[in-house]
DNA sequence: GGTTTTATCAAACAATTGTTTAGTTTTGCT
DNA sequence: AGCAAAACTAAACAATTGTTTGATAAAACC
């Protein structure tokens, strides 16, 4: 295997394992055992475990950027559709990535890491930038209220879409969905976030379809 | 000082700490210095580090249950006043805890220990049960719409709320909030968070004012 | 094909972990 | 006051932590 694909198996395997044990208590002998590697490997390819914890979100936070940045400088898409779009594409990319935005969510909360904190503010603030573009654009267009707080807009999309994932297990044994296979959760969930969201920005930008 | 108040403070102590670092990377070293007494004392008072967090659990989470169902079986209220009620109450205890929902958050994530993750469960159940009664009463009087997920509109009043806190300092920066002190921020987030959240279950709940 | 660089490994490293021990002080009760 | 229970402490405990070492194997290069 080559050295870039097995860094890669080295982050997915501690991907794996942060998501369910958390950072600290997944100790590198763990990680080293997942992914199937002496555990000097870890130190010799990234530096150190918490290199390494980095390493996995710069690995993971690529094309975020530029992929909204994409979306929301094409002309041909009406400003809604643009909300559309972006709310789809976050709640696919949780989805897909399940372990990672849950590591996303203890590093916010713990901060330990500064480089990690720093990639992050950095990214929300582009993020936070970029859809406010978005809502004057609509407001231009008089089809967005005016006074729209966009952080609160963007928390509203990233807290709910996260604490479902969480809560994911709860969700499906409130409402009976424990005998469905993964790929068909995924979707159900998906289409649920999806309509759920369409509504609640609907309110949130006071447009009106 | 009482062993109760002992009791206490140590569990202060220790919730500032897990907060900020997590419950793996506190060590009991560290809440011994925090909370100024012997390490030995954590084991002592608690049997163990586990049985501290639960305690910490337990100790945080008597009376949210026994206040929900106390408002929900009052006859005098409209339903609606009543999911204003609980969203005012949700966002006013979390505000004023912060760092325990932070560790609320990670240990949902984490899922580590069985006994907390047991407390959680049977409290969400009831949770999820407790407001499905307010919105079938609503809808009998016909000012609710049918198919409410009650779950996902339980996470989006905690994923909203939760969210926001976690981002306190970009939604600061983000608003040129940074002057503000910290009661008046607590204010200023309250109202905001409550006049959202009153919003979003107008659309969920489908009732108009 | 020989040599240098890279990759891999088992073992050792010092530091830190949660917990226990064994002894001392304080408290509460008669 | 006398004594048993509870509270408290410093020191020691074994186990585990992330990282480094020194040696060997593989790969790359000329």
């Amino acid at each position: 295997m080559e050295v870039k694909d097995k860094k890669k198996h080295i982050l997915d395997s501690a991907e794996k394992l942060f998501a369910v044990k958390g950072f600290e208590a997944s100790t590198v002998r763990d990680i080293a055992d997942e992914a199937g590697v002496n555990l000097a490997m870890i130190s010799y390819y990234f530096g150190s475990k918490d290199k390494m914890m980095e390493s996995l979100f710069q690995e993971r936070m690529i094309n975020t950027k530029l992929k909204v940045q994409q979306l929301l400088s094409n002309e041909h898409i009406a400003p809604f559709g643009k909300v559309e779009i972006m709310l789809d594409d976050y709640i696919k990319k949780v989805i897909e990535n399940q372990s990672f935005y849950k590591i996303l969510l203890c590093e916010q909360v713990m901060k330990k890491n500064p480089e990690i904190i720093k990639m992050l503010r950095e990214l929300k603030l582009e993020y936070a930038a970029m859809f406010t573009e978005l809502v004057k654009e609509g407001q231009k267009k008089k089809i967005f209220k005016k006074n729209v707080d966009v952080v609160l807009a963007l928390s509203t999309m990233t807290g709910i879409v996260t604490q479902i994932i969480i809560n994911k297990e709860h969700y499906c044994e409130f409402n009976n969905l424990e005998g469905l296979a993964d790929d068909d959760l995924k979707n159900y969930l998906h289409k649920k976030l999806l309509d759920h969201l369409k509504n609640i920005f609907k309110t949130i930008l006071g447009y009106e379809s």
